[in-house]
DNA sequence: TCAAACGGTCACATCGATGTGAAGGTCAAG
DNA sequence: CTTGACCTTCACATCGATGTGACCGTTTGA
């Protein structure tokens, strides 16, 4: 598919998807013509990368952990260099806190909204 | 607390805190001599405004969702008009989308981890 | 064939979060 | 009294994500 089409199917603006190319986050084939043609699976990946960049992951990590989520499952051990894996270590350790901190501040509004909805002033005392 | 000692505490520069305060996160009062002068709460609210900020959520919203966050669970019923509350129900499915998408890519990556680390290639036959 | 709708690159603009530094006031210790 | 470590405000710089528009080529359909 041409970029219009991925751009309608991932709510994500042409010039993004050149931007997340350019930051190698995704790849696209050229037409004869020098058009971009992506495949159908390319659409779950901007999906997927928008959802990261949402939960505050910048483009840099996001390109490094991008392989671990591919389907296949391949696992190219020549890739893993130890550093590798202490980075991946380090991030997988950031975002269980930032899920930890996400859901702890979700379910505050949560509460909050509840007690609102219901108009019972929590009692201050106990 | 002066700026200095509250910048130690959260491991936050100045200029942050300085920011945070113009964009209405904080408060603080000023001594005779001009200096701002934090109470201790503010450490935990600093905090909590990094990790959000960390967890992408930009200013704006954090200073919307802060109120719901105050310790004493105080409800002022008159701030809360119907858009503040769906303003928070909007908030609120947001951080769930965001726990769900970090969950999901979270796990992907300690398994990910765990497949290098046992140097068991996952089966993809099966 | 011509216009509309698409595609390409390139570059500058914006916005929020942050750094940095200038120019100056306050205060405690030597 | 001076030095150094604080503090103040202000302004400009940077960085990543994103918008916008110029300028040009391609495809499609009336």
């Amino acid at each position: 598919m041409r970029i219009g089409e991925l751009s309608d199917r991932t709510g994500t603006s042409r010039r993004l998807l050149r931007y997340y190319e350019e930051q190698r986050l995704i790849v696209a084939r050229r037409s004869p013509n020098g058009y971009r043609d992506y495949d159908e699976y390319n659409v779950d990946r901007v999906l997927q990368i928008r959802g990261l960049l949402d939960a505050g992951l910048p483009t840099r990590i996001i390109k490094q952990i991008l392989p671990c989520l591919d389907k296949p499952r391949v696992i190219y051990f020549s890739d893993a260099t130890p550093e590798m894996i202490a980075t991946l270590e380090h991030e997988r350790d950031r975002m269980t806190q930032r899920i930890t901190c996400l859901t702890r501040n979700r379910d505050a509004i949560a509460d909050y909204i509840d007690a609102v909805r219901s108009e019972v002033r929590p009692d201050v005392t106990g």
